[in-house]
DNA sequence: TGTATACATATTGTCGACAACAGCTTACGC
DNA sequence: GCGTAAGCTGTTGTCGACAATATGTATACA
């Protein structure tokens, strides 16, 4: 490991003013264009200015606020086209990093995606379903052997959950066709098809960008 | 324009230390693993620990410094590794918005583009011709029509450039052949083959990997 | 001689105070 | 009435001081 890891602050109260605000701005505790004051924040928190700013900071470079020049910082209102450049820029990664997974994946690797993809065919209740779809693409992605394009997914996903809050329910109705999609893709794997893979991961995440699109609130 | 644009810190001090110090970075005025004091380079631009701190947060979030809790920043040493995962990134990112633009070019923009490839191809000194090779595809990633990946590939392109200082001149051997693909690029934007616009591009900066791997140092 | 502990030093982390600035309100001149 | 300037207020920007932490060094002890 060599980089520092998406979203870290440098220590204690820093990075633990931004795991709060950032929990708080998914947790959608403040409405969109709503400015953010730092003495307000650090008191609330229980402690000085100075961490809850660096806080800010990478908030806002992660995406999560927007920041004008001594102006402070407010919550962003989503558009429609930040919601599809959002989803574009996953499409391109996700699929890259699918395409690379598919050339360097190991056969132990390629077995445990096996198992993966079995469990989610098999699973039950909705929440767990979702999460062992979430880790089945996350296996691969590790396995693209680039830590710079994970980190940036890392981030997107963040922010897309952001945008789209309460659609997810939307994506329950096609079950069936995602768990095709899932054993499509780790079939492409196995054959070692970088062109197949990265296309079926691709239209996997486009989608999820139409069903989110369906509950999207209709961005001004 | 709605986020902050990339590279950009608050304001005043703090923006001066980060171009000054970015600056110095990218002439190699600091060693690869060399640490970086904040009292010191503070007293150097003649300014407190304070814009200096945000200004190295910035740039360690930029790539261009290896930060450790409590342990302060330092110039990182650049593998063949690293080398390889930015260059995948660009090649993803740069072929992605080749493909968009292309779908999404005005056909004034295309004149424009028709302009600049005529000027590299006419271009004379060695100088000149690199700039307008640039402009060419910043202005086809422009009609992209997504902020996000302009942002991530002027951060990619910085990083590079850091990365091969001095294997630039390697490509002047390759003069002809680089014109002769970016009036390629511009041949399929013209006739919206979106495929054939990403892959050109994409083979473009593979090119331009290829070259770099040439003059490079032989990371550890 | 080797190891563990206490100490010394250098550096980052946090704080409270003050300066600079933007936005708003008011007072003034025309 | 209207535009403009002055002052007020709330917020961010910067600073110097102190606290917490990490690292290196000397010392005590087996």
């Amino acid at each position: 490991m060599k980089k520092a890891k998406a979203g870290q602050t440098n220590n204690g109260l820093s990075s633990h003013a931004y795991e709060q605000l950032r929990a708080a701005i998914l947790r959608g505790d403040f409405h969109a264009g709503e400015a953010l004051f730092e003495v307000r924040l650090a008191e609330k928190l229980g402690m000085s200015r100075t961490p809850v700013r660096e806080a800010l900071q990478v908030l806002a470079r992660d995406g999560f606020l927007e920041s004008a020049p001594s102006r402070g910082y407010s919550v962003p209102r989503w558009s429609i086209d930040d919601v599809r450049e959002l989803f574009e820029l996953r499409e391109t990664l996700e699929g890259a990093a699918t395409r690379y997974a598919t050339t360097r994946a190991s056969v132990a690797g390629i077995a445990e995606l096996e198992q993966l993809c079995e469990q989610y065919e098999q699973a039950g209740e909705f929440e767990a379903w979702t999460l062992i779809g979430t880790e089945f693409h996350n296996r691969i992605f590790a396995m693209a052997g680039n830590r710079r394009i994970n980190t940036l997914l890392d981030s997107l996903k963040a922010q897309i959950m952001l945008t789209r809050r309460s659609v997810l329910e939307g994506v329950e109705g096609r079950r069936e066709e995602s768990v095709r999609e899932h054993r499509a893709i780790l079939d492409a794997i196995r054959r070692r098809d970088a062109d197949a893979a990265e296309q079926l991961a691709r239209e996997h995440v486009r989608l999820s960008y139409q069903a989110t699109l369906r509950g999207f609130p209709l961005g001004r």
